[in-house]
DNA sequence: GTCTATATGCCGATAGAC
DNA sequence: GTCTATCGGCATATAGAC
């Protein structure tokens, strides 16, 4: 995990190290099976320094989704960008076989980025996190859709729109959450999916 | 949701009151997030019978587990026990493709069998306990996987595997993943597919 | 079986010394 | 910025009357 803002102080250490600290202990346990003391314990630092530094335990717990979305966005956000740039202006109603294929195959990037960003095991705590927020969503969920989400799901129901049929057109978000939903049932993937025992 | 067994005294009612109420209860603020109380308010019953009857609040969720796990087993059961009968005995390694087409659609039809059932309204507040389990999962995932999950899960990996070609035969579990990921994905698509603040 | 009342303990937050 | 100590609140579990 790359560092993004410039060398810190010894506060900005301390918060750091909470953020970090704490995305798999939230991850595992949920916000509120998660004890502050657990946390500070995780970071390494005095339970009293969340609430100086983050106000309180939510605050702790946006900043993370925070972290997370920078991240993210840092990562695909060129990706992104280059597709969007490829993808140019929409073709009319009447698109040409190629067009589909020219689009199929952007699709295919965008998909890769997310896969190749999800299969690191760096990202296993993310991807809990996040799944955790889409079962249940809170404040932190807003985070991420304004971080990356929104944008990720924009381009990808445009790519799939552009791909199939006319008449299929009004499936496309069913389409997008098809393709997602494999990716995070993958990551994801632990119970259900070997038999009980298994990490 | 069906009677299974027979008609009850006095503390079958409040237990069946317990477990019925506290499904979208846990389903929607988490164990830990639920209190006792309100599991009780929900039932309509005074808290102390929580302890009175399932001993704890641990009690009580496993029992809510154990309920599902029956009335699913008892749904699919039936196209279980069908589908398993017409599998038949493995067939020779040189496979016809008619023998795949067939298994391929058996595998729809169970396929069909966990949508309809998925698709449910009733189900829905199940769906998001055993979501919660898969992610993060306790002693309750072991009353799943015992109850139909397993059973669920070997048979669509047998049908898998005599579907596609030897050589993605090692695949098959992951295939399984994908196809029940996207069920799963879709039943569970809330956040992170449609924008922020639709219910 | 059901209820009220309560014991016991942990949690989040914070005051105040350093 | 960091630490210790602690306050008030709420949760679970249970004792005991009915």
């Amino acid at each position: 995990m790359q560092r993004l803002s410039t060398p810190n102080s010894r506060g900005d250490v301390t918060k750091e190290s909470l953020i970090v600290a704490a995305i798999p202990v939230f991850g595992r346990d949920g916000f509120h099976a998660t004890s502050t003391r657990a946390l500070a314990e995780a970071a390494g630092v005095n339970q009293a320094l969340i609430g100086y530094h983050f106000g309180n335990k939510d605050g702790l717990y946006l900043a993370i989704f925070e972290h997370i979305a920078r991240q993210i966005k840092h990562r695909i956000g060129p990706v992104a960008d280059e597709i969007e740039k490829q993808m140019g202006e929409p073709v009319g109603e009447a698109r040409l076989a190629e067009d589909a294929e020219r689009y199929l195959e952007l699709l295919f990037r965008l998909t890769d980025a997310m896969v190749s960003l999800m299969a690191q095991d760096a990202s296993a705590p993310w991807a809990q996190l996040i799944l955790r927020e889409q079962q249940a969503p809170t404040a932190a969920f807003g985070v991420l859709y304004d971080g990356f989400m929104g944008r990720m799901l924009d381009l990808f129901t445009k790519l799939v729109e552009r791909i199939v049929s006319k008449n299929s057109r009004g499936n496309a978000r069913l389409m997008v959450v098809t393709i997602l939903g494999q990716i995070l049932a993958i990551r994801a993937a632990r119970a259900g999916i070997l038999p009980p025992g298994v990490p």
